[in-house]
Order: structure tokens, then sequence, then C-alpha cells
DNA sequence: TGTACATCAGTGAACGCGCGTTCACTGATGTAC
DNA sequence: TGTACATCAGTGAACGCGCGTTCACTGATGTAC
């Protein structure tokens, strides 16, 4: 909209836009400021009124992304029967995700730390694992920290189908194998005979920031309920 | 050794071992050919008389990398007593092998296809499967396409703990995280109730060049048994 | 409603950089006789 | 054992490229009076 107006209007947002597409196009690496630029129409200067850098760009992007895919592990989890079968659409909507922009999830999965931000797709599958407790289909024993197994179960197919190490005959085999992963890790976390040792719980730079905002909650950068 | 002579000796390796040092101090895209060049000590057209491109250079470096996971892999997985606990020691190896070296194994596990290449990590977990069902430890028929389910679980840890996204204190954590994301996948294969349809299979870029292989066996160009 | 002016959000030229790759070349090696 | 010569594996200068970032600038916007 507003083709040849010297102010663009929403130029943060049309580079993120312009980036985003790039990477769905090229990968996670092949986007530039430059070359978004020249998409958005704008010159390569102009990126410098909205970014302190390429680097801060990228880092806008994949807090949008990161909330992006909250949105829609939600959605898709809301969707679902109560009981297992809602961590099922957890696994299985992560996992298309990853399919259908495996560029963009590449990014997201990157060697980059997420803020703290919400929706997050954390917060999603604790969540459901904490109502999966409630409803008496996981014992509270093996709660802690089993987010962190489904997560890397959920995420770790993601990544090999996405990057063709792992490949189906079409999305329906894709989506079974998520069910089968998603499943027989919440079915091996339910049987777990849990010592006093347990096992050790991961962090991650969401939790921290969660954290730290519960800690000292005035100066929180980003509340998780905005 | 030998420094200072016009031919170098066995510069296709050092290429390859400056580029893998790089990796690790920079990250999977932190190398250029005139960057190992420089530090092997040879200018930057010398690379050109063992590579054809970059590319090449990179698929070279890859294809080593892989051998050397299997290698540890095997290696660990044979220290450990037989049943569950040869399948529990694949997941704390690939991802303590991650941990090690989170830039190398991004390499590994980036977008790019492994050829055939012996011995393959999918095939030393693929054996270690198949001595559990021997060993009555997993129901036969769960196996078809069980090693993609632990694959992924193990995968998806050692890439997250590569990447920072989860974090814990010390090696030792992690390695209990390994121990549990495995054991819970495992644990949950063995309960699975496989009716006729079953779960889809996948395929991989090395079982389809096994496939190949089988399919015509004169024109392998790398026999899996080497 | 009209004007002055500060602020905001663009332009476009230029910078230095490191990159992969090519080319004509040359020094070293090893084989044939 | 010695010489001629093909082949192999280097050199180093040059190429064109696209990049992130900077700078002095200017056009548009919006606020104060």
């Amino acid at each position: 909209m507003a083709a040849g107006r010297y102010h663009h209007g929403d130029l943060r947002t049309a580079l993120l836009d312009a980036a985003e597409e790039l990477i769905r196009e090229k990968g996670a690496d092949g986007w530039s400021l430059r070359e978004a630029s020249v998409r958005v129409g704008v010159s390569p200067s102009a990126a410098y009124h909205h970014f302190d850098s390429r680097d801060s760009l990228m880092a806008a992007l994949h807090e949008r992304l990161l909330v992006r895919l909250a949105e829609r592990l939600s959605r898709d989890v809301g969707r679902a029967p109560e009981g297992p079968p809602r961590v099922i659409a957890y696994g299985r909507s992560y996992v298309r995700w990853a399919v259908e922009e495996p560029a963009v999830a590449g990014l997201a999965g990157g060697g980059r730390r997420a803020a703290a931000v919400s929706p997050h797709p954390h917060d999603v599958l604790a969540a459901e694992l904490d109502r999966l407790v409630e409803g008496g289909h996981l014992p509270a024993a093996v709660r802690p920290g089993a987010e962190f197994v489904v997560w890397a179960a959920v995420h770790g197919l993601a990544r090999l189908v996405a990057d063709g190490h792992m490949r189906f005959d079409g999305a329906e085999d894709v989506d079974r194998q998520a069910e089968r992963v998603t499943l027989a890790v919440l079915n091996g976390l339910a049987l777990e005979q849990t010592g006093d040792g347990a096992w050790p719980v991961a962090r991650s730079p969401h939790t921290e920031s969660l954290a730290r905002a519960r800690t000292a909650p005035g100066s929180a950068p980003a509340s998780p309920r905005g």
C-alpha cells in the first residue's frame, strides 16, 4: 500500500516481512539487509532508522517467529480433545511447522537465544503437561523437566525432516511419525520410576528470563503476560 | 611437517583439518576457502587442485565427520552392557558429541545430505535395536522404523543443547538427560500396540543409498562394507 | 486557519572488506630410456 | 647413473561481487503559536 510515498509508513514491519520471505526462498542465511531493502523499495541505509544492525533485525525476526509458532501451537492444541491427544497435537503441530517452513524453522532453531516473549512454545507445552498431571494421565513425580524431554523428541523430528535427513511419503506420514514419537515419549515418561535423585531439570533462555522476572518483578523487561 | 616445501604432501587433508578447526572456532559458517588456505600456508588457488569448489570441500568434510561420529558411537556402545544400556549409551554418546563440538555437530546436522558412508550413525543404531529385539527387550512388531524414533529424540536433545536452548549444570546432567530421553523413548516404543497399518517408516539419504546398492550391487558408488 | 520550525524517516554515494574463482605461470617430482 | 621431459601441485595477481555500515543530505510530517 501507498507505493511511491517518501515515508513508507511501516518500514520496520515491511523489512521483517521481506527478510522472512527471503529466508523462506533462500534459506536461513540467504538474506541480506540490502536485498530486503531492495525488495521493500527502499535504500539500504533506511533500515538503520529502525534497527541498529543486521543482527538486531535478525533478533526481532526471531522473536516474531517464536510468537507465531507459539500461537500456532496453542491453536492446534486447543482443538484437540482432553488428555494425551493434546500433547500429541502439540508434537504434530510443531513438526508440521518445520516441514512447511523449513528455512524459517531453521532460523528459529539456530544459535540465537530467544527473548522472554509471550506466548512462548515452551509455556504452551508446559501448560499441557500440567493438565495431563491434573487429569491423572501422567504421574506428578515425573512431571519436573518432562517438557524438556518432549521438546527434545519433537524438535529432533522437526529438524531432521526439515533438513531432509528423514523423508516420508506425504504430509500424513509425517503427522503419523510425529504422533508416534510424541506418544512414545509420553508413555515412556509415565513409566519412569523416579527415585529421590530424580532427573536434572534443564534451563532455557526462556525459563531463565521467567525466573528473573519472578525474582525482580519490577524490572522485568517483558512481562510473561503482556 | 615439512614446512617450506613447495609441495605440501597432503594438502587435501590439511585443508579439511583447517576448515574443521575454523568451524570449531567460529561456527559452521565461519570458515572460508581463503582462510583455510592461509592457515595451511598455501595460496588460495591451491585448493582447486584438490576440490572442485568450496562446496565440494564442505561435502568431503561432512563425510569425514559422519564417519568419525559413527566410530565414536560404536566405540561407546560397544563398552556398554548388553540390552537397553547399549542404546542408552548411543544416546549419551550422540549428545556428548554435540555438546563437545557444537559447531561441528551443527554442520553435520545441517541441510547437507550424507553420502553412503561407512560406518554410518544410522547403521550403528539400527544394529543395536536389532539386538534389543533378539534379546527380547523390544517386541519385534515395533521394530520397523524404531531407529527413526530414537534418532529424532536423541538428535533433538543434541541440537537443543548444542545451540544453547537447553542448559544443564555440567556434563553429568547432560548425560542424565540423554539417558532420560533415550530410556523414555525406548520404553514408550515397547508399549506400542501395533495394529496392521502400523507406523510409516522413514527413509533417509543413507537408507536410500543402501537400497540403491542392494538393487544394483555392481554400480554401488561406495559399498556399505568398504 | 496559516506559518515557523523541530523532528522524523527517507536518499544515494561511498567506504573497505573478504569472498570464490580464474588464469597464465613455475618449481618439484618421477618415469623412460 | 644421467639426462629429457611429461605431469603434478604449487604461486600470485586479478576478476567481479555483494555485503554491512557511514555520512551528509533532504523531503515529509506534525506540533506550537
